[in-house]
This record gives C-alpha cells, sequence and structure tokens, in this order.
DNA sequence: GTTAGCACTCAACACTAATGAGTGCTAATA
DNA sequence: TATTAGCACTCATTAGTGTTGAGTGCTAAC
C-alpha cells in the first residue's frame, strides 16, 4: 500500500472516530489537507474498499474503516502511543501510597469508562494456579465459626459455617488435620470428588469434615474476580441510540460469567497489549465492539487485567496510551518499593 | 367515593398496568362488562379526572391512572394480594437447607426482577449496631498478614496487611492488645480519630497498631452492603423504550450509594411492606418509578431488606404478594430451625 | 340518571416531494 | 499516465400533507 492510500485511510479512521459519521471524499479533501482533489481521494476510496479496507453503509453515502481497516490502522498507521498530561494527571491522582491496588483498580476503571465512554472490565488473576498455604478456623460461637483460606498470593474471603453436635476442640482438631492435608494444594485442583476424598483419609468426625470441606469448595467459588463499570455509558455512544442494539450488550455486561471468559486466556506477558476489533471476538454478541485488554503485574506477581470495551469506533490511541501508561506505573511503584 | 367508581378506577388500572396503553371508555365498558354504556363510562371518568385519580395524556386519548390513583388502588381497590401458585414454587425452589442467606436472596432478586421486568435491590441490615468480638491477625508471612474481624452477627471480610519491620511476636502481641481495646465496640462507633485515641493508649509498636487500626477501617468499610440486579430488565418495558428516559436511571443504578440511602430509612417492622409511588419519592430522578421493599428478619434478627424498583405502572398485587410469601417463607425456616 | 348521536381533537401512519451529501464514470487536462 | 472537473445518479433524511381511528365532550332524547 502506498504512502497516499495510507494517509488517506489514516484520515479515515480518525474522522470517523471523531464524528461516528462516514466520511467522504469532499471532506476528507479538504479537512486533512491532502493535496489533492475530492476527485482522487475518490478514486484512492474506491481502491481501498476492493481491498477490503472500508465499507460502504449504502450507495450514496461515505466510507467507514472495516474491521481491516481498523486493524492495518492500529498495527502500522497509529502514530506513536503517548498520553495526555491530563490523562496521565488523572491516573495519579488516584494513586497514594495507601491505596490498595484492589481499589485503585476499580477507580481507574471508573475514570477511563467516564472519558472515553467505554465499558471498563476487571478480572483479578485466576487463583486457580495459587496453592493453599493453610486453612484457619475461627470459631464464633460453639455452633458457629469462621473459615479463613490462606493462599500463597492473599487470602480468600471468610466462609461463616455451622456446626450441630461436637465440641469446639474436636471441631478445631478437626481443622487442624483437614488444613494439613489441604495445604500446598492448588485451588484449581479442588474439587468435590477431591475432597471427598481426602476427607475419608482422616481421623475424626466425619460430619465435621464435611461441612469443613463444603466450606471450603464455598469459598472457593465465591472469590470474586471479575467486573465491569460504566455499562451505562454506552449509552452516550452514537452507535448505541437504538435500544434493540445495547439490551444484548448490556444483558451481558450483567452476566459476567460471559465476559471472564473472553479476558481469561491472557498469559500475563506484562507489557503486551490485546486489542481484538470487532468480529474478530469470537462471540457473535461483540461483533460491533473492540476490546482492549492490559496485564498488570507488581514484584513479578499478577496483579489483574483491566480492560475496556466499545464499539470498534473507538480511540484506540488514546486507550492504549493510558493502558501503557498505567502499566509503567505499576512496575515503577513496584521498584520504588523494592529499592526503599 | 360511590361503589361504581371504583369498579371503573379499578378497571383502568388494571387494564393499564397490563397494557400500557391509555384506556378508552369504549374498550373498559366492553372488556369489564361494568353493565353501563361506554357514555356513562366517560362521564365517570370526567369526574375521577376532576378528583385527581386520572389523567389524560392528550385531549383525545384515554386516561391513565395519576399517582393519586395509583395510590388509591393499592391501599383500597387491590383485590386479597396472593401469590400464584408458580410463583411461589419458583421462589420455594431456590431455597435448599444449605443455602447462604445472602445468595438466598441474591437469586431470589434475580428471579423477582426476571417475570417482573424490574429492577430488584437489596439492602443488608446496617452493621452499623453490631458489635466487635474480637478481632484476629493470622500471619502470612515475615511482612504479610490477615485480618478477620468477627462481629456479634458473624465476619466482615478478610483485609490483608502489609507490616514492615517488626517481628511475628510484635505483631501478635500489638494485635492482642488491638483485639481487647475494641471487644464489644460497635461498628458504627469507630471512626479514624476513635481510633486513633485507642492506640495511642496502648503498649507497644505504634506504627503496628496504626497499620491494625487502618486495616481495620478499611474492613469496616468495604464490606458490601448494597446491590441491584436486573437493571437491563427495564429496557422491556414500553416506557422505556427511549435511551434519553432509561439513562439517568440505570446510571443512578450505578451509583448505589444514592439508592441505597432511599432504603435506609426503613425500620426493619417485619411483616410491613412499604410503596411509594412516583414522585412520592423524594428523589426526582425516581418520578416515574414506584419502589416497593420489605424487610426480613429470621431468629429476630435483621437479614435484609429487599425492593423491587420499576415504573409506575407496576403490577402492585403480584409484587407485594410475592415479598410477603418471602416474608412469611423465612419466618417459617426459622421457627423450623428452633423447633429441630 | 342513562344513553345515543354527533362534532371535534389529536397522535400515528403513510405518502410525497425536496434536499443534500455523496458516489461512479467520462472526458479533458497537466 | 495520473489527476481533476463535470455531471448524472443514488439514497438517507426531512418536512409537509392528507388520512385514519381511537377517544373525548356535549347535547338532546329516553
Amino acid at each position: 500500500m502506498d504512502e497516499r492510500k495510507k494517509r488517506i485511510l489514516r484520515a479515515i479512521v480518525q474522522d470517523y472516530v471523531q464524528s461516528a459519521e462516514p466520511v467522504g471524499s469532499r471532506t476528507l479533501a479538504k479537512k486533512y489537507q491532502l493535496g489533492i482533489s475530492p476527485a482522487t481521494v475518490r478514486n484512492e476510496m474506491s481502491d481501498l474498499e476492493e481491498e477490503g479496507f472500508l465499507e460502504q453503509p449504502h450507495t450514496s453515502a461515505g466510507r467507514i474503516p472495516s474491521v481491516k481497516g481498523y486493524r492495518f490502522y492500529v498495527d502500522s498507521l497509529q502514530p506513536g502511543v503517548s498520553i495526555t498530561k491530563q490523562d496521565a494527571q488523572s491516573i495519579g491522582d488516584l494513586w497514594t501510597p495507601t491505596t490498595d491496588m484492589g481499589d485503585f483498580f476499580l477507580e481507574v476503571a471508573k475514570m477511563i469508562s467516564q472519558i472515553s465512554h467505554n465499558v471498563s472490565l476487571f478480572l483479578a488473576p485466576a487463583h486457580d494456579t495459587s496453592v493453599i498455604r493453610f486453612i484457619h478456623v475461627l470459631p464464633i460461637s460453639d455452633s458457629q465459626a469462621v473459615m479463613v483460606v490462606v493462599t500463597d498470593v492473599g487470602a480468600l474471603d471468610n466462609e461463616p459455617m455451622h456446626f450441630e453436635e461436637p465440641s469446639r476442640d474436636v471441631i478445631l482438631a478437626c481443622a487442624a488435620h483437614f488444613s494439613q492435608a489441604l495445604t500446598d494444594i492448588s485451588i484449581g485442583d479442588i474439587t468435590i470428588a477431591f475432597l471427598t476424598e481426602q476427607i475419608q483419609a482422616l481421623e475424626g468426625n466425619p460430619q465435621v469434615y464435611e461441612v469443613l470441606a463444603l466450606t471450603l469448595y464455598r469459598a472457593i467459588a465465591k472469590r470474586k474476580l471479575f467486573y465491569s463499570v460504566g455499562a451505562t455509558q454506552l449509552l452516550e455512544q452514537p452507535e448505541f441510540q437504538d435500544i434493540k442494539k445495547v439490551q444484548p450488550i448490556l444483558s451481558m455486561l450483567e452476566q459476567s460469567d460471559q465476559l471472564s471468559q473472553l479476558m481469561h486466556p491472557i498469559k500475563s506477558d506484562a507489557g503486551q497489549i490485546q486489542i481484538s476489533i470487532g468480529a474478530e471476538n469470537a462471540n457473535e454478541e461483540l461483533k460491533d465492539l473492540s476490546l482492549i485488554q492490559a496485564s498488570f503485574g507488581k514484584d513479578k506477581q499478577a496483579v489483574g487485567t483491566l480492560a475496556v470495551l466499545g464499539p470498534t469506533r473507538m480511540e484506540y490511541g488514546r486507550i492504549i496510551g493510558i493502558l501503557t501508561y498505567i502499566q509503567q506505573f505499576i512496575t515503577g511503584l513496584s521498584k520504588q518499593q523494592t529499592k526503599r
């Protein structure tokens, strides 16, 4: 593809991203000072359409970028990724030394969503590979207790449990055995079948073990891995003025399981940013949306994956810039901490 | 108001709730076999409008109930509140003896939202009155630990913390003092100022106490009190086909703080069901919506408040029926358990 | 007090230009 | 040979214009 075609395609993508209206030859030639007449632009556009970079909503309309067009833009035409001072500032402001990482990401997600009118998604690192360090049972009353599961990367949420008969001593003794049996087991390996097998081998009150096993299972199932922020921002986008178009997307966002699977496959090569545009997403519902995702690590440990979901007509450069900046920011934090 | 007017008003509300179209005199006379001619119905409707029970979208349209009309219907015209077998069944199916109360409410909320195309809201009881039983610190590594706060009604979520220097023994000793100092303090009384004061009086490493205090404060601030389910269901409602109308509502649902305040004022007189219709809600955003809320208790202890939010044109009877049924259901559970 | 009859209102719908942004093609031009 | 001016053509969008039909209010008769 020659230089002129590239310039035209770049201009079309940028104009369309900004205006959401199909771009015509006259506007293009004038606004972007291409130094050629609209007629020439038309010829070039016709070529670009033939090659699949552009699409025409109907005969007498301007052109809009196709998925292939966006892809080419993102891969080859993008001006150097940078971040505006304002955006950087907004992010910096969200961080104070006492901020919890999770909260920080929530705030960042909110911010991105707001400034870009897209949805932000966050996926905590899959704990499946994390390993049980120990399991602690804290009695609250004669019949109640709380289970705390500590793994190598932190702790799962508390899970309450309820015992019928046995004394506190019996329960604590069983809990100790239980904990020992499961130490160093990775979370991903824990199934009902596995637990059943394990507790059969243990000495003590089987009923207590059953409660313990069920509680552990509940605790694992429960940990919250995923959230999405700013779904309503999509309603600001001109392409989603029609309820029929937004509805399935919003419904999907409510059922987080589907979406979190989309993000799951990322192998956290921190520094990498993955972009899937429109139909490139396997999921049919996402055919008009693009997903940009980045994974973050601190002290060589995954902190999570942040993604931005919006219409294919998206400010790729800006979002990529912001995500890259956050990656550097977190790496920076990590270094700072080790230095101290 | 005479009997005939009541019958007419009741018919109008029921028809409008079902069809979402203004109700005309002819339809009314025919469909509800009032035994009088459309002309007479018109006269009565005219009276009802004058008295403020009905409204007319425009001159040549049928009538729709006003807020006052709905209010009168709910208070005086409602046929005996009952629940269909199907609805009761659906609820019963969600409960198994091992179900966690919180999960149960989440499932119930989902169900109600789905069958009624409204939003369900859930507010966990304010823990402000609950009292700290003890605080346990579990060391994970030399620099990390997890705090578990146990109250009289259960436990707050774990909160991780990070220490710089002191040894495990020092930390545990401090934690023990800290726990003792705060035992029997109610959650609502804990402020930064209060904590600062408390830890100053304690012997040991002040830095450790500071971390402990901050962590406790985080844990308290974090507990999730409120969620809403099924926001997208509103998009099914004919009155919300226009993006402009839904958008502010959906945004509001995303910012849960505002809404949870609306629900807060309920003093859990279990058995009572509160209904606020349209403009009766103080909040301007809710002028086209009605809120039906019910509080639940088990073993004389509040379990939470469930609410249904939807257009004023709402199946009041059905929702009230369902909520009443759930109240009975939970009371039933509670009795069953004490018997055992 | 009730009802039939009739004139009137008004949203919704279908139909018909008129407009204008945009294209593709052709022939002239540098 | 690449570029461009010119022109016919397309088609979504908008405004304007009946037409329809559901519904009302009023009056006079029952």
